[in-house]
DNA sequence: AACGCTTACAACCGCCACGCA
DNA sequence: GTGCGTGGCGGTTGTAAGCGT
């Protein structure tokens, strides 16, 4: 016996919403998809700008003839049509808070454009993976070029120990910045092992040296500056060696004890980094409302990958050739010669910090909460 | 001019977190 | 405590425009 389409329609909607877990947010078959008109962009827009969103987006549509999926003119709203939106002419200023901030926090794309007045989430993405990634791939495919035609696979040539010493002071220097990042803010990629890249233990004793052997050898790398009125930028050697006991402590680091180092390292340097990520938290929180366990979620979050990493990745290190030249080309952007301290570089002239959440002088809650505010009036 | 390829960006999809009943 | 509706977000796809041959 056939089913009517109906049956069909109503069976297949049954199992959709039986099966596959939860209902779709709208009728898919009654919504228009695809480029919005013109007509559908001034609807909504004026609609919004008179009365808001209701605090409904996704009956909003309906109260307003479109045929869209709520969510749909939601995006549009806030990638489109709300006002004071940016849309391409990339700054190189702008250029490197992105590059900035996407390695420290990775993919966190609404915490970068929350540092963007006028960007969108969206466009930040769509730039990262049009042009920004594409512009460090095309570099790293070339680093990887080179080490690819050295002459000689036998490590004891001296030509493959040369370039791997190049590498491995890239790594090193990255993993110093890590260490001395981690002080200001602990969430970072920089504190979070899962993220970084696999070391050889030679590598990693290679690192533990340096920090012990004494501050200047910080200054070498090109990671203390002496000079004056950078403070920020200035951490004991005690700080150091500290931060190398606690990522060496995985086992018992706690978010209290990098808390406590850090409040005693604010101390000295005006540096309110707690403050810094706990006002970057909020200022990402698009509805405004100030969550006061922001900053507290990453931190558990971090615990758990910390416990994952114990239990999974702690043994093994193992080098890996896309890692290594992930980091070389970083180390190459911007023209940079054989050295990460590009960003700290372009920062240091905004913020007198190398740090990127602390760079974030650039954050101007004031205008970034009125941006959003008109997202979500 | 036609075709194919690349680029840029708008839009969609699906998952997750949160608030509320 | 639980389930549901919704918003938020990151990843992915679709497509138009640009460009080279």
């Amino acid at each position: 016996m056939r089913q009517s389409s109906l049956d069909i329609h109503f069976l297949e909607e049954r199992r959709t919403r039986c099966k596959m877990g939860r209902a779709p947010c709208c009728d898919k078959a009654n919504v228009k998809k695809g480029p919005w008109s013109p007509e559908e962009d001034a609807t909504l827009k004026a609609y919004i700008e008179e009365y808001g969103t209701g605090g409904n987006w996704i009956a909003l549509p309906q109260k307003i003839g479109l045929k869209r999926c709520g969510k749909s003119c939601r995006l549009r709203w806030l990638n489109y049509l709300r006002p004071n939106i940016k849309h391409g002419g990339f700054s190189e200023e702008e250029d490197n808070i992105i590059c900035s901030l996407y390695i420290s926090i990775g993919s966190r794309w609404s915490i970068i454009a929350a540092q963007l007045p006028g960007r969108t989430d969206n466009d930040i993405k769509n730039y990262w993976n049009t042009r920004l990634k594409k512009k460090l791939l095309g570099r790293r495919k070339q680093s990887n070029t080179n080490r690819l035609s050295s002459p000689s696979e036998d490590p004891t040539d001296s030509n493959v120990s040369d370039s791997n010493a190049l590498s491995n002071s890239t790594i090193e220097r990255l993993q110093l910045h890590m260490q001395l990042q981690s002080f200001q803010n602990p969430f970072s990629f920089y504190n979070n092992p899962s993220l970084w890249p696999k070391l050889h233990s030679l590598q990693e004793q290679m690192i533990l040296q340096s920090l012990n052997a004494s501050p200047n050898s910080l200054m070498q790398h090109g990671l203390l500056s002496p000079q004056a009125g950078h403070e920020q930028q200035v951490y004991s050697y005690e700080q150091a060696t500290a931060s190398v006991t606690l990522q060496q402590d995985y086992g018992k680091i706690n978010n209290t004890k990098i808390v406590e180092l850090d409040n005693s390292s604010n101390e000295n340097n005006n540096s309110h980094y707690t403050n810094t990520l706990v006002d970057s938290t909020i200022v990402s929180t698009r509805d405004g409302v100030e969550q006061s366990n922001a900053a507290v979620q990453p931190a558990s979050s971090f615990q758990a990958e910390l416990d994952d990493f114990l239990e999974n990745k702690a043994v093994g290190f193992i080098p890996q050739e896309d890692q290594m030249a992930e980091f070389d080309s970083f180390k190459e952007m911007n023209g940079s010669k054989d050295s990460l301290s590009w960003w700290i570089s372009n920062f240091d002239t905004k913020s007198a910090s190398s740090n990127s959440w602390d760079s974030i002088s650039f954050i101007q809650s004031e205008g970034i909460f009125q941006d959003y505010e008109l997202g979500y009036q």
